[in-house]
DNA sequence: AGCACGCCGACT
DNA sequence: GTCGGCGTGCTC
């Protein structure tokens, strides 16, 4: 048999499969979907078994060095599902296949030196003989660090002269917790004379033996310890007497060690979720696959129909995938899923550590649990009988992936569930304009619930135009309808939400006279004041300086920072407002670990009256004592050099207005403005999600946007300008002269953020409607530049239905 | 990617 | 004459 593997070489030339020899020592071990380390070229390199064959056109086949699975990491769907994503999003096969893998199996690299076992070691030159008298053994990487020049010449001559051997290491990052354990080591009835002739001394020891018999059969020593309030030395002692036995196993790491989760039970459906409900499970038992588009509104019930209809799929033996954006895969969120399903449920998401998220990912691949909860990547949850996919806030654009692979979790969801037959639900009180308009021609079903759990009303929401505010004499952040409005749910002992969106609204520095912006020397960027620091940042390259004191260029002392930050409003808020206790989150207040479950916790408690905070509170949250959402800057986004600017907002503004009155409380939206004759804010007051669509469907159609068109987004980068100019000219020429009407090239153009990290960068977006060839033209492009691309600094990146135009 | 091979100039 | 510069090509 030989072994068709996929190297770990993202390179043009190399993406595809090399034969392998398995020696006989492997056979057992290797079938597609295992780990290998194989001899590439001079080096040793890890690579993915993706297939068997019997013969192969090479006479001279290597054999594999290695192999790190015993279970195949990757199933035989994922595989091909690993060449779906490698053709669709234009990426190396090996990068496709790594994207659907925790991050700890991915192939970690150490080269050391040692001197070779026959060597006169007079023969070395001084430098190195002293390199090597400490230790034998020494890591390439750290010596390339410390080094000097000609140290490492030495070095080379002498691996030349096969003084000094090379050793490569292909490993895995994957690390077990390990645990000791101790169980009993005698039978009951030694145990109970051992007992009888004990005397009076060592009591502890005595303890701590009785427990073990008496509540356990195997207990990690920690543990014991820690329950009989001893120290691990009375555990020691009873393992050399021979009472116990100690081992070492493996264990999962469990995130939430240590907290228990009630059981909750399903609750009495409404007449709309049970409609939806029937929907969808028509498909589960008759294992179709169709793809739902439920729309419900803020306080609907979603998580309750999602959490019912899984449990039809479990009950029919089957698995389920949860996504859930990143930003509201908040612990309360979690948790519904654990009160509902325990320990069926695994969660992925980039709270945990690497060690943590490979543990999750382990208890889904070995069986242990049929739900995963997680925000992108775990639409690559290694199921083997999935029977549902269930996407939350479908319109999310972090579902988007922006690095290699650039696949969008919506459509691999959709891939999958055609490969396993089960539904997809893709569900939002604000779907995404493509997804509500493929609902619309019967592409996906829809699916509706337009009303909130037992009947309570949406919120009823006010538009304050700030303008109007600042001429009448009100020069605050804060609306008059605002204060007054906090003011009354503190006398009442009810809590305020208050939302400040930052995005386009960043923070820089501005000069009043002259109007010059910091900006990056490196990125053409304006840079980002960080008050916790006093400096100004570049959030692409990381270049930070001091903040000036006078304008660098008409040295004006009148430089200030402009845009309003979450501290900046926390501080108003104490002026206006001094007896609300505020309770603010941002990244700052939630850069620590739990830190975000904390304060969430605290104000559900009611320690806060005011919860402050940007995207993350947006989503999710439910907290019943909450009646007013304000929303400080409603129109920062709306104009956003970005198509898609007016649909965000009017998502944002519909999601943060539905924390308001979810419960019997009645709920109250303040919405500031400057801007609020605009449709997206006008429509978001009566909550008219599809009188919205029709409108922006409008502007879509005009600007011949998605959802009528598709669009591709080429970026060429490199450090000379000219460069970067013909290529993306000869480009948008190449694809001129093959794609077809309507199909259109724009550009070449300068990106909108013309230059980062010193490399300028140029762009051409392609709109078209149908360009079955669009795929393969691109592949050209790649293919025709790949040699440039290895050799010198230029880089292409093609992204198929972009998300940030950038 | 990363490394060897190989063909040209500066030097012990 | 050799050492080392980087352009070229290959990796089962």
């Amino acid at each position: 048999m030989i072994a068709n593997v996929i190297v770990d070489v993202p390179a043009q030339q190399i993406d595809r499969t090399f034969d392998y020899e398995i020696p006989p020592r492997f056979e057992q071990v290797v079938q597609p979907g295992v780990r290998v380390a194989v001899p590439f070229g001079p080096r040793k390199v890890q690579g993915f078994v993706v297939s068997l064959s019997e013969t192969s056109q090479f006479d001279r086949l290597k054999p594999i060095s290695d192999v790190f699975d015993i279970k195949p990491v990757l199933t035989s769907e994922l595989l091909e599902l690993g060449d779906w994503l490698s053709v669709t999003t234009l990426c190396f096969k090996v990068t496709a296949l790594q994207a659907m893998l925790p991050a700890a199996l991915r192939a970690k690299y150490e080269k050391t030196l040692s001197l070779s076992d026959s060597i006169d070691k007079e023969t070395l030159s001084p430098e190195v003989r002293q390199l090597f008298s400490r230790q034998n053994v020494v890591r390439w990487d750290e010596l390339q660090k410390s080094a000097h020049e000609q140290l490492l010449k030495d070095i080379q001559r002498h691996i030349k002269n096969h003084q000094i051997v090379v050793n490569e290491h292909v490993g895995s990052k994957a690390t077990m917790k390990k645990v000791r354990v101790v169980e009993k080591a005698v039978s009951d009835e030694t145990l109970k004379e051992t007992l009888e002739n004990w005397g009076n001394t060592a009591k502890k020891q005595r303890e701590v033996l009785e427990y073990v018999f008496h509540y356990s059969e195997v207990i990690v020593v920690s543990e014991l310890v820690r329950i009989c309030e001893t120290s691990s030395s009375v555990v020691k002692a009873l393992v050399d007497k021979g009472l116990l036995h100690e081992k070492v196993v493996e264990q999962k790491r469990d995130p939430f060690e240590g907290r228990s989760f009630g059981q909750t039970e399903p609750m009495a459906l409404t007449s709309e979720q049970q409609q939806v409900m029937t929907s969808i499970l028509r498909d589960v038992q008759k294992e179709t696959h169709r793809t739902f588009l439920l729309r419900g509104v803020t306080g609907s019930g979603k998580t309750e129909v999602y959490l019912q209809a899984i449990e039809a799929v479990l009950q029919k033996g089957k698995e389920a995938i949860v996504l859930v954006p990143e930003i509201s895969l908040t612990p309360q969120m979690v948790t519904r899923f654990k009160e509902r399903f325990g320990s069926d449920v695994a969660v992925l998401h980039s709270g945990l550590s690497q060690g943590e998220k490979f543990d999750e990912w382990r208890k889904i691949r070995d069986q242990e649990v049929n739900v995963a909860v997680g925000a992108r990547s775990a639409i690559f949850a290694p199921f083997t009988r999935l029977g549902m996919v269930i996407i939350d806030e479908e319109h999310e654009t972090s579902y988007k992936q922006e690095e290699m692979p650039r696949y969008h979790a919506r459509d691999v969801a959709i891939a999958r569930g055609k490969y396993h037959k089960c539904p997809v639900v893709l569900g939002s009180a604000t779907p995404s304009l493509e997804s509500y308009a493929r609902a619309q021609k019967g592409v996906y079903e829809s699916l509706e619930m337009a009303e909130r759990v037992n009947n309570i009303a949406m919120p009823s929401v006010h538009i304050v135009d700030m303008r109007e505010e600042l001429r009448s004499g009100n020069r605050s952040m804060f609306s008059n309808d605002l204060i007054e409005g906090m003011k009354t749910r503190i006398e009442r002992g009810e809590q305020t939400v208050l939302f400040l969106n930052r995005r386009g609204y960043s923070t820089f520095v501005m000069c009043r006279d002259c109007g010059h912006v910091v900006q990056c020397p490196h990125c053409d960027i304006s840079l980002t004041y960080h008050r916790s620091t006093g400096s100004l940042d570049c959030h692409y390259c990381g270049y930070r300086e001091r903040v000036p004191n006078t304008c660098p260029s008409c040295e004006s002392e009148a430089i200030r920072f402009f845009g309003s930050g979450t501290q900046k409003v926390e501080e108003a808020l104490n002026d206006v407002l001094p007896e609300a206790r505020v309770i603010r989150m941002d990244v700052d207040t939630t850069k620590r670990k739990g830190a975000h479950e904390k304060l969430l916790n605290a104000f559900g408690r009611g320690d806060g009256d005011i919860l402050l905070g940007t995207q993350m509170i947006a989503k999710g949250l439910d907290f019943p004592n909450v009646t007013l959402v304000g929303i400080l800057a409603a129109d920062t986004m709306l104009h956003l050099p970005d198509f898609r600017a007016t649909e965000r907002t009017f998502q944002l503004l519909t999601q943060v207005s539905g924390r308001a009155g979810r419960h019997e409380k009645e709920g109250e939206v303040v919405v500031q403005t400057y801007d609020p004759e605009h449709y997206s804010i006008q429509l978001m007051q009566n909550h008219d999600f599809v009188s919205f669509f029709q409108r922006e469907m409008l502007t879509r159609k005009r600007g011949q946007y998605p959802p009528y068109m598709f669009l591709t987004v080429i970026t060429v980068s490199d450090t000379e300008l000219m460069k970067v100019a013909q290529t993306t000219d000869r480009i948008a020429q190449f694809l001129k002269e093959r794609l077809q009407e309507p199909s259109v090239v724009l550009g070449p153009v300068a990106s909108p953020i013309p230059r980062i990290n010193d490399r300028y960068r140029h762009q051409c977006v392609i709109k078209y409607k149908h360009e079955p060839k669009l795929t393969s033209f691109l592949q050209d492009i790649l293919s025709m530049y790949q040699t440039e691309m290895t050799r010198t600094d230029l880089t292409i990146t093609i992204d198929q239905n972009p998300y940030m135009m950038m």
